[in-house]
DNA sequence: TTATTTTTGGTTGTTTATGATTGAAAATTG
DNA sequence: CAATTTTCAATCATAAACAACCAAAAATAA
């Protein structure tokens, strides 16, 4: 294993678990502990990680190239079966939007070869759509630097030049009475509009985002399917009424 | 194999893997350990790749120069000056549009700090514009896999919305009764209505675009202002007639 | 054709990365 | 607190990867 694919390693285990043990790494990248203790000293002197006694740990002021990987993979495996589950819904045929967030990005390589169009505002998806030789509609807009997304009035009006068989979008809140939430009101504009273009919404989101709450409100609970991970029964009896759950089982 | 060949192939498993053995090269090139070595140490010189111990890894401004491999540096000297020339053109407050392509790209550091909102149907572009921190809207469109523009429909419907106060174009052929050409229809129907949405319009051209026509006709020779570089004084007095073309010097 | 340059693949000794070992330092336990 | 375990940095031998060199082959020029 080549030393920059270590560290990718390194960094991409400690994104989705904030710390890691030496041992784990040891199995992670099948080097020994000498390597890994090696790997650790450099990333750390790169501010790409904190050591500490028996491993390392995220250091918190995150460099851009740590706050991707981060993001992209806390939760990854939850993430990847609740994408594998929304593509199991795509039939061929379909007119699909892709929002924006790292697990709808998870559903783009089982999408391959299926006679499917997909919109989306989401750049960073583009290099896996084109990867994955699925035809592909950009929407318009104001692209926002921080996320490479697109938003804004001009992100409505082309949006709303579509129509589409399924959406399938990220959330940040899940609430009995808020409904489904997202920190940014640009975002959330474009969310809740490709939902009323669709004849099916799904909102793809893992346990940690049920009761939770953010700033703009994007749908009702009754407009949306939303499709998670393992969730306390007590959720679901709370929710029933207002919306539709299907639960990923492992 | 031939070189060029040889370090089109590079590239191109680089850009599927991330990090690549030499002993993976040897294989899918069916050459040498010494020449694919050869071949890494020129890459990293020409700052295609990063050399490690073992292999190579991409270097980490990746997206960019990829699809751009190829024609990246074809007078480059020359495309910087006019890319240069461009933007004295642009003032503070301009709405302006840019094109796909690679001259249009260099013009982006320049625009850094102006008071400027950009336009484009390039994706390439979007990298350097948040970097450089520059208002950017994108049209939307189909994605076209290939070189990353969006075309179509739906990206002329788009483009349609917005009015300019410059254009900035890349140009494939200029030709006294042909006017302005490019080889792919989609693109030069985004052209074609980029110009007649503006103010004025430049094409960013270097000298080995006059005389050449391509398949598909953008506008005719007076819909445009021409910026390129030294050219022979006969082949002005041809044109002058036509269109105005403005030198950059040395 | 022959002469010359460039490119290639193998060989050399040298450098680098790795994994094991060690005693020191830190954490954990009683 | 001391005893014990774990983790650590430093060192070392080894195996892998390296640059430099050379001769053969290929491409180019004369």
């Amino acid at each position: 294993m080549l030393t920059p694919e270590r560290h990718r390693k390194i960094i991409e285990v400690l994104g989705e678990k904030s710390v890691v043990t030496i041992q784990e790494l040891v199995e992670a990248t099948a080097s020994s502990e000498s390597t890994i203790r090696r790997d650790l000293s450099q990333l750390q002197k790169e501010k790409k990680l904190k050591r500490v006694h028996g491993g390392a740990s995220l250091t918190h002021q995150k460099s851009e190239e740590l706050s991707l990987f981060e993001k992209s993979d806390r939760n990854a495996v939850e993430k990847q079966r609740i994408a594998q589950y929304a593509c199991d819904l795509v039939e061929n045929g379909d007119c699909i939007y892709l929002d924006a967030g790292t697990t709808t990005l998870k559903m783009i390589p089982h999408l391959k070869d299926r006679e499917i169009t997909v919109v989306t505002n989401a750049i960073s998806h583009l290099d896996a759509l084109s990867e994955h030789e699925i035809k592909t509609y950009l929407i318009g807009g104001l692209v926002k630097s921080k996320t490479k997304a697109l938003v804004g009035s001009s992100a409505i009006k082309s949006l709303s030049s579509y129509r589409f068989d399924k959406v399938f979008l990220g959330m940040n809140g899940i609430h009995m009475e808020a409904g489904f939430t997202t920190p940014d009101p640009e975002e959330a504009a474009v969310k809740s509009l490709a939902i009323s273009l669709s004849q099916k919404a799904f909102i793809l989101a893992d346990h940690t985002k049920f009761h939770e709450t953010s700033f703009s409100k994007v749908a009702d609970l009754s407009e949306a399917i939303i499709i998670t991970n393992e969730i306390d029964d007590d959720v679901i009896y709370d929710f029933q009424d207002k919306t539709e759950i299907r639960v990923v089982t492992p």
